[in-house]
DNA sequence: AAGAGGCCCTGATAGC
DNA sequence: TGCTATCAGGGCCTCT
């Protein structure tokens, strides 16, 4: 489910919420996730202070006291609930249950702070959960990750150097996490669309003014998701349980045999398969 | 060795 | 109504 812009809408959220609270208990409902849950996992969590929340790609990076860190990952359908009670202590409350945006299965791991209960939902348990001991591992596992795109190492210098003598689509290459981490199916799609580039053009023949679109899209796009609070194509929910609303404003994703948005343009929206995930595309806005 | 495809998993939807 | 097939926003792993 969540790309760059949807992952960065819930840690906006943690950060209002959580940041600066401690972690009172940790509940483990279900340990299957992408990689099991350590049984180790809510000793080396519980009683610790959240410090901070980051963010890197679609990795959430929560900032423990001792430089310790909990990594997660939203998979496809992982989403995070915030559950929150005034009155009662959360710990011996149970009528948040009843919370009518709560999910009744699938609830992995649950938080308890004072007042407010965390609950990570994942049905198809892609997500996951690491724990580090300290900031070098941390490093370590993100090293191969190419920088994202607002990185400023994301320039056109770069993708002409990286697309030379590869026969690989722009398609794929956006996807690639290790090219350019935090864009996923949807945003590609669109990427592509703003540019006028063909999803199943190589990227080696791509012009130089085409790379600068590429970049300045990419960016463009991914700012205004964030900025409608992320993509709602099925179950993604921000922390309270609200869609979000960039869906509205797709051009071509899941927009199959409809008209092109852009004016002046008489074509319709294809869907096609590249590497066993569906693209979007206008074959004549999107000819190169 | 780059790149395509299978696979992990559940749920929603379509078609019969 | 109830089956079966297909498809999902990710990314790791294997095979060619």
């Amino acid at each position: 489910m969540p790309e760059l812009p949807e992952v960065e809408i819930v840690r906006q959220s943690l950060l209002k919420n959580i940041k600066g609270k401690k972690i009172n208990k940790v509940l483990v409902r279900n340990r299957n996730l992408r990689f099991k849950l350590e049984t180790s996992f809510e000793k080396k969590l519980k009683n610790k202070l959240i410090l901070n929340i980051k963010r890197f790609s679609k990795y959430l990076i929560i900032e423990l006291e001792n430089k310790s860190f909990c990594i997660v990952h939203l998979g496809m359908s992982g989403t995070i609930h915030i559950v929150e009670n005034k009155k009662n202590n959360m710990l011996t409350n149970t009528s948040f249950y009843n919370s009518p945006n709560l999910p009744k299965k699938h609830n992995h791991v649950e938080f308890f702070f004072k007042n407010i209960r965390l609950i990570y939902n994942d049905p198809r348990r892609f997500g996951y959960f690491q724990f580090f001991d300290d900031f070098n591992s941390v490093k370590k596992k993100f090293k191969n990750l190419g920088p994202e795109p607002f990185n400023k190492k994301f320039n056109s210098k770069y993708l002409i150097n990286h697309f030379k003598k590869k026969n690989k689509s722009i398609k794929n290459f956006l996807l690639d996490q290790n090219f350019v981490s935090g864009i996923g199916n949807i945003y590609a799609s669109e990427i592509l669309y703003l540019s006028k580039i063909n999803p199943s053009l190589s990227a080696k023949y791509l012009k130089k003014y085409q790379c600068k679109n590429i970049v300045i899209n990419s960016r463009k796009i991914l700012h205004n998701a964030i900025r409608k609070g992320g993509s709602t194509i099925r179950d993604f929910k921000n922390t309270k349980g609200d869609q979000g609303n960039f869906q509205k404003e797709f051009k071509v994703y899941g927009r199959d045999k409809q008209n092109c948005k852009r004016f002046g343009c008489s074509g319709t929206i294809n869907k096609i398969t590249q590497s066993n995930r569906s693209t979007f595309l206008c074959e004549i806005c999107q000819k190169q």
